[in-house]
DNA sequence: CTGAAAGCGCTAACAT
DNA sequence: ATGTTAGCGCTTTCAG
């Protein structure tokens, strides 16, 4: 006879009450919660009993002990640059919807873009077991992302690439994205037409940057790059902002990097009272409400956020199960959407 | 010996390979390890000679067994209304940063204000065992907070209350928010002040209707109150925005319950040709990037997001330290701070 | 000062 | 058709 001796009347149930409630071993418990009753040819009348005691109970395993022992958590760690960013919280969310619904659970950090951060984020996810990997990778982190993928870790990136890591990825077509949008603006008839980014290795933003120089050699104008660098402090970002708008008079466009960058430049020229178009046109990467609500609406290069977030998932929900295991790795361009506003055209009010 | 920390291993070292590396049992390592060396009183070099290996090998302790055999998962189950919502996407970060500095992981996930949602995310979250839980609740969940609370896990609950459930609670003043608010609109000059909110019996909601009452009252005004029923789509919020403007062309100032709705309402105005303080005077609830670059800005009543973050971190910490477990539950009411800007005001451009 | 051993709850060979 | 048993990696009591 067993004695509970912590006597503790509140103690969840484990698979060993529920076998001794029918007496038979928790093996054959846990067959029948496994769906591997049938294979087993256990009797169709305990399958029944147990799975509606189970039901009426409320009996749950136990998912650490069987994370131990199967090596399995049900886990995806999600990695962006900042979840606080409208373009990444809205990503996050499309992922763990979908996630969920499958039967996995999201945990998520952001990595500010740094190196040293996201090795201690990958340390912690390695250390949880988390079963797959999502993520918006920082320079610098190849090493750490290799040996991932040599530990057999499904990882899949997204928003940029690693020059040197052939893994599965979705990213969107960003030369074409900033090639097009310098293009309308030159088509708008403006001249001098500057692209203001953050000061970033990562190949979203080189791309970006040659997308826009092809389009200013295209139309032969002259180009200007101002690269700031990335801040939690947006006063930081928005002084260089200041100096720049000062010192370049003659600048009458701006295509911007990022939603994070244009939002401080929209502030700068607020400050400035600077208008758009008339003083300065203007067009930005990623769309979202700050642009479609403000005085005018900001001409944006809109990426397909509800596309990415499936594609990313969808790939690494096949890696889990093993379906990609032997293929080679999948890369994935996705097109971005110039949403035309007033903030570009030439003479708008 | 240096070790190639990216070497591809095998098989991770488990305590008992470093045991056996120094000839000793696991359970001294264990001590160790756990900082219990000098309390169990094991040799000096010893502990030097495994620290400085361990440290060496990288090795990490497996936390699922940790867990599995301490009970403790060093992870927070975090619920939110919706992560994509700028105000609680940068609440979410700022307790993240907070808990990754204190050693816990975040969980994550979205209720949509889902009982149903939210009762399988508690249950998921139980499963995991995590350590402790920060939530907005959504109404009707206060049987399964009441079970966990009887349980014993530290629960703290921010954003709102459930009326019949007395555990420790971060909020704002909701009802002097909203009372501000209309009684600078009031003091302005306007007449037909309405107030737009979603539909919601959560005490936040309650609030700050109560509050709009009280001022409307206190000004001998007449109130009218639009409650539009949340939706995942936008489209199906502005419907019913749009045909309450067409019937209340008498309204000249507009109160909003949040930034989503007053987002949504400033689509619509913006749809009509409606220009604000001049046509509609406004205001919300939530200040965020939105209502700064508007044109005109938007007066908000700013939430102290830093102010939740931290008291709600820090409670849930004290109590998972124990420090609280027999105190009584606290409930912190924090100020807001009413941004006036020119949207609200009568002569404004 | 250190070790043996029990056990957290579960799965899956390997037996019957 | 079902049970026995050996772990998964760790902590902790109890014995030296």
């Amino acid at each position: 006879m067993k004695i509970n001796k912590y006597k503790r009347v509140t103690k969840k149930l484990s698979i060993v009450d529920i076998a001794n409630k029918f007496n038979v071993s928790k093996t054959t418990i846990s067959f029948i919660l496994n769906g591997r009753a049938q294979e087993k040819r256990i009797s169709g009348d305990l399958i029944k009993n147990v799975m509606k005691y189970v039901a009426e109970v409320g009996y749950k395993p136990n998912s650490l002990a069987k994370s131990l022992r199967t090596g399995k958590s049900n886990t995806i760690g999600l990695m962006v640059e900042d979840i606080s960013n409208p373009f990444f919280a809205s990503i996050a969310r499309l992922i763990e919807d979908r996630a969920y619904k499958n039967g996995y659970k999201i945990i998520y950090c952001s990595t500010d873009n740094n190196t040293e951060k996201t090795q201690d984020l990958i340390s912690m996810f390695r250390d949880r077991h988390v079963d797959g990997y999502i993520m918006a990778p920082p320079e610098g982190i190849e090493k750490d992302i290799e040996s991932l993928i040599n530990d057999g870790m499904p990882v899949v990136l997204f928003d940029r690439h690693l020059p040197k890591i052939d893994t599965d990825i979705v990213e969107i077509d960003n030369l074409f994205g900033s090639y097009n949008a310098t293009r309308h603006l030159a088509d708008q008839g403006f001249k001098n037409i500057a692209f203001i980014t953050f000061l970033s290795p990562q190949t979203q933003m080189i791309d970006r940057v040659k997308g826009y120089h092809e389009a200013i050699k295209n139309g032969n104008l002259n180009g200007i790059v101002e690269e700031v660098a990335f801040s939690q402090d947006d006063e930081l970002i928005m002084q260089p902002l200041r100096d720049f708008l000062k010192a370049h008079p003659g600048v009458d466009a701006i295509l911007f990097g990022n939603n994070h960058i244009a939002t401080c430049g929209l502030k700068v020229m607020k400050e400035f009272g600077l208008k758009s178009p008339a003083d300065i046109a203007i067009a930005s990467f990623d769309d979202h409400d700050v642009f479609k609500l403000h005085t005018p609406p900001i001409t944006a290069i809109a990426q397909p956020v509800e596309e990415i977030a499936d594609n990313v998932i969808t790939i690494l929900l096949k890696k889990l199960n093993g379906g990609l295991s032997t293929t080679k790795p999948q890369s994935i361009i996705l097109k971005t959407d110039l949403k035309i506003r007033d903030s570009s055209i030439k003479n708008a009010v």
